[in-house]
Parts: C-alpha cells; sequence; structure tokens
DNA sequence: AGTCGATTCGGACTATAGTCCGGTTATGGC
DNA sequence: GCCATAACCGGACTATAGTCCGAATCGACT
C-alpha cells in the first residue's frame, strides 16, 4: 500500500508526530501482511512501530481507526470514482480524467449512466475493494460497537446509495440503502464467502441492488 | 423471562450442575434487566449466581452462549410457530393449536398461506422478537467473531426463508436468504433505530422480503 | 541562542473475556 | 453403607483493548 497517498495529516503537525504516524501505518501494514490482521495485536504494532501504546491510541482512536487509516487511500480513490469519475460508475459527463478515445456525450468523458447502471457499477466495485481488503475493513467495521455505521465513509456510501435509489424511484431509499449495504458488510461477506463463494456473492448483491433500484 | 421454559438440560446432569445453571441464568437475567446488557460483566454475573468464572464460561462457552440460553425459550416460541403453527406464519392446514373458531381449509386450523405471505410474516414476527430483545440478540450475534452466523437458529432463520424464497421462484434463495437476514441483523437494526425508528424499519424489511420473493 | 507554553510521548494501570488445572463432590456398582 | 471414578467447581492466570498523567520534546518568539 503507498503510505504516502495516506490521508492528509492535519495542516500543522510536529515533526516527531508526522514521523510516528508513518511509522505506526508501515508497521501495521507490514505486520497484517506478514501475520493478519486478527493474529496481531496493538501492543505488537506499537512496539514494532517503537512507539508506546498512547501514542497509538491516541492517534488513531481505536483498532478500527487504525483500519480505516490504512484503509484511506484506497477508499478515497474508490469515492473520487464515484463522484468525478466516468460512467457508469461515476457521473460521466465533461471533464472526466478517463482515456480520450471514446464516443461521448456532451463536452468530454463518458456518456451518462442511469441510475441502476451506475448502482450496480457501485456494488461491483465496492466488492472489489472489498474483497481485496476484506480482514482490514472487518476488522475497521467490528472492532468496537458500531463502529461501521460511525465512520464517515459509511455515510458516504449510503448517501450515493440512497441518492441513486431515490432517482430509480424506490420507495424509502434511505432504508433500502441501509439494507443494501448491509448485504456488502464484511461481517457479512465474510461469513458467506466459503459458503457461496464471490462470484455468487457478487452476482447475488448486484442483483439484489437491480431489484431495489427498479 | 419465564425460566422453566428454558432449553431442556442434557439427560443425565449432576444435580449440582442444573442448580448453577438456574443461578446462572436468573442472576443473568436480574443483572441485564437492572443495568443493561452492556454494563453487566461475566465477572459480575458469576459473583451474582454464586458460581466461579470456569463454570460459567464451561456451562455457556462464551458471552454469545449465554444470551443464546437466555433467549432459547423465546426463540423456541417462535421456531416453533413456523414449523406448526396457524398461517400465515406457520403452514397452517390440519392439527393446528390455534383458537378453534377461525373459517379454515382442510380438516383443522388455519388456510394455508402462499410463501409471499408466509415470508411476510416471518419478517413481521422476528422484528417483534428482536425489538423485544434486541440488546440480548445484539450480545449473541456480537460478542465474538461471526458468532451470528455459527448459531444455530441463524441456520433456522435461513433454512426457513430460503426454502419460502425458493418456493416463490428467485432466483438465488440461498443468497437472498442471507441478505434479508443481514437487514435484520440486531447490529443493524441497532444503528437505524434511532435514524428510521421502528415502523418504518418494519415496513422498509417487509417490504425488501416482498421484493426478493415476487 | 535561549526561554516558555503547548503538544506529544510512552509505559504503567485498569477492565474484561476467556483458559487451566488441582481439589471437591456427586453417583453408580458392590 | 462404602468406594472408585467421572464430572464438576472455582479462583488464579493470561491476553488484549483501551486510559491516564508525569516527563520529554518541539517550535515560535524574543
Amino acid at each position: 500500500m503507498p503510505l504516502e497517498l495516506l490521508r492528509t495529516p492535519p495542516p500543522s503537525e510536529r515533526a516527531d508526530a508526522a514521523r510516528n504516524r508513518a511509522a505506526v501505518l508501515e508497521a501495521a501494514a507490514r505486520l497484517f501482511a506478514e501475520h493478519g490482521v486478527e493474529a496481531v495485536s496493538m501492543d505488537q504494532v506499537a512496539a514494532a512501530a517503537g512507539v508506546g501504546k498512547g501514542t497509538l491510541f491516541r492517534r488513531f482512536g481505536d483498532k478500527a481507526g487504525l483500519g480505516v487509516a490504512l484503509l484511506d487511500a484506497r477508499e478515497r480513490t474508490l469515492q473520487e470514482a464515484i463522484l468525478r469519475g466516468p460512467a457508469p460508475l461515476g457521473p460521466g459527463g465533461p471533464a472526466t480524467s478517463g482515456p480520450a478515445g471514446g464516443a461521448t456525450s456532451g463536452t468530454a468523458g463518458t456518456p451518462q449512466a442511469r441510475p441502476t447502471e451506475r448502482l450496480a457499477a457501485f456494488v461491483d466495485a465496492y466488492l472489489d475493494y472489498l474483497l481485496e481488503h476484506l480482514d482490514l475493513v472487518r476488522m475497521s467495521e467490528t472492532a468496537s460497537r458500531g463502529a461501521r455505521y460511525r465512520v464517515g465513509a459509511y455515510r458516504f456510501w449510503h448517501r450515493h446509495t440512497a441518492i441513486l435509489l431515490a432517482a430509480a424511484g424506490a420507495a424509502d431509499p434511505e432504508h433500502d440503502a441501509h439494507a443494501l449495504l448491509a448485504a456488502l458488510a464484511a461481517e457479512h461477506v465474510a461469513a458467506l464467502l466459503p459458503e457461496l463463494g464471490e462470484e455468487r456473492i457478487r452476482a447475488g448483491a448486484v442483483a439484489l441492488a437491480g431489484r431495489l433500484a427498479r
């Protein structure tokens, strides 16, 4: 994971604090890759980074916060693609950054996609992200009670999903967005993976999105 | 909660073991009612029941297991109603135990219900159960990693839901059953409750069941 | 360069879930 | 009624998440 892409620190951060944060993220990424997310304790992360536990928890809040920080770059990439990328994941239309060759409508970029298509593309892309970092997302969602719903990222996915569902004419877009995201929860997907396999989960989730958006 | 309805102990159980189990369940029920599920530790339960921690954990496995044991009676009532009760929750038809006054088809009990109606009735009844014991179910589902999916009760709900969805012609009943149950997870419902309220959650879940079963 | 206030550091401390094993007690056969 | 054995009991022990505050460090200002 490219550490230089991680979330920008607060504007004025002391040099030692910046050094420590980088050391923690680097050590955590290494330990998680080496031993698996489950098997690594916060004590180990702190020791490997050469900082005290107090520092670790003050900077990242709790284990979920550490997970969020590690996922930050990848998450922002996805959010960026949703907000400003080419269709069908993004809105399409002018001024997107995709390859310039495609046939387009409007001034540039890709043709705009309909809400239903955008929703399917979101589910697909989200599952790419989720399956690529399943253990880490699971940690960030289950480390503490209700962690999943408190994190800013969840609200982003929810808002995006609800807007698309509303545009597609759903009766209660807010609720349905939560329901769709429930089927994309890390804990849920991790439990279904051995039973159903990746592709069946993906097909089922996309189909669910389609039925909600009809 | 009527303790005498709790799950039958293994056939040959020593008298002291039976006494201790009853004491634990009684103490746990009292403490949970008094201070809330979250605020009570296993140490407190053991102390209030007058047993050691070893006994508590050997008998119930972990905190989730204690929750399951406490929910057992209520859960079995619901399962019984699903398997053998009157329609639309149960299969209806002969030999049900409902009040004898209704107009019926067949030899006794209620008229049989269609899968879609049974599914809606299940979601409704399950939400009754869930909202009545939300904290306890949440504890039994989240006390340890993947606890929800390992418990026998989950497999029961899933099998029932999947069978109804299959009868209604769903493309992938196994997956859709998991997806519907994901929207009924205690953690999920607890997170949505302050935002949407009980009735909107109920309406949304029933509507979701309807869309999956069409 | 020196000083001073604010920020950060880090390890000792707490709370809690869950494990382990030596001692105790129930129970069934004689 | 007694004994051997198997099951059970319970508290000391471990591991881990998270807290707290005195000490050290930074960096802005003179």
